[in-house]
DNA sequence: CTAAAATCCTGGTGGC
DNA sequence: TGCCACCAGGATTTTA
């Protein structure tokens, strides 16, 4: 489950990699998991260089020479991988991308959720997103602005990448608990003390997120060890690190949610 | 308007 | 040991 702490780490190990790299073919076995024709994606990519790798949100974003932008989002499963191109294709790489060095840019998707797109105005994928809750502009003062207004329960915004880019169900929970907010809590209810401990936790959980390199679920990404360190999440029934209540576990808006009942109101 | 449920997928798990 | 029902989980779409 990839959130923006996986993708920003896969994004720094594939920069130096790729930046400078021209595509020399793609293969697709996949059809649904890209969003145009496959013949159309080899036409588009075959002789254009990847200028720089950035990320939006969850999403990749890799640009270049020519009129559009490729995107990827790795939704549960995915993992992107630049390997030679001679090695041995591992399981449930559904999508390569040939490159004029002998290496191939691989996506490895288990559950086939991600999502390659080709567009020539970002826009089109990224417009509805919301702030990028690392930026230099993302204040306490913006993020009061994001949730005012809403009704909805805390969790299930901090979920909705419209409201807020990059955080999902792992760092929703995480965020929470530092900021020592009962994830059920309506928006509405929170004050600018609560907005402004809220700010300081995202931000913290999810600068410790990157700080470990991501976290490693199923084994998918490998070097990242935050699953070490994470706080609540997955940590049902067992004491809490501040007060030693056990952790319990909820399902809100459909998602497994995981807080300390006496630290988090 | 919000909110819940269905949808897409497969590996892993727990029950028997 | 084997079989199978069930579940997680991001984002979109559908239904209430």
């Amino acid at each position: 489950m990839p959130e923006l702490p996986e993708v920003e780490t896969i994004v720094r190990a594939l920069r130096g990699p790729l930046q400078g790299r021209r595509i020399t073919g793609t293969t697709v076995r996949w059809p649904r998991s890209v969003c145009l024709p496959a013949d159309e994606l080899n036409r588009q990519l075959c002789g254009r260089t990847i200028t720089t790798v950035g990320r939006r949100g969850k999403y990749l974003v890799f640009h270049l020479d020519g009129p559009r932008t490729l995107l990827i989002h790795l939704k549960m499963s995915g993992n992107l991988r630049v390997e030679p191109a001679h090695e041995d294709m591992p399981a449930h790489v559904h999508t390569w991308f040939d490159l004029d060095n002998g290496c191939q840019l691989r996506f490895q998707d288990t559950r086939k959720f991600g999502r390659v797109y080709l567009v020539e105005d970002p826009a089109t994928v990224l417009g509805r997103l919301g702030p990028e809750p690392l930026a230099d502009d993302f204040t306490p003062d913006r993020l009061a602005h994001c949730l005012a207004g809403r009704t909805g329960r805390l969790k299930s915004l901090l979920l909705d990448q419209s409201i807020l880019a990059g955080v999902g169900n792992i760092y929703a929970d995480e965020s929470c608990f530092r900021a020592g907010l009962d994830p059920r809590r309506p928006a509405s209810s929170l004050g600018t003390d609560d907005i402004a401990r809220l700010h300081d936790a995202i931000r913290k959980a999810l600068s410790n997120g990157i700080m470990h390199q991501g976290a490693s679920i199923d084994g998918v990404y490998r070097g990242g060890e935050f699953q070490n360190h994470f706080r609540v999440y997955g940590r049902t029934g067992e004491p809490c690190l501040s007060c030693g209540t056990p952790i319990e576990r909820i399902v809100l808006g459909g998602r497994s949610t995981h807080f300390c009942p006496h630290c988090q109101r």
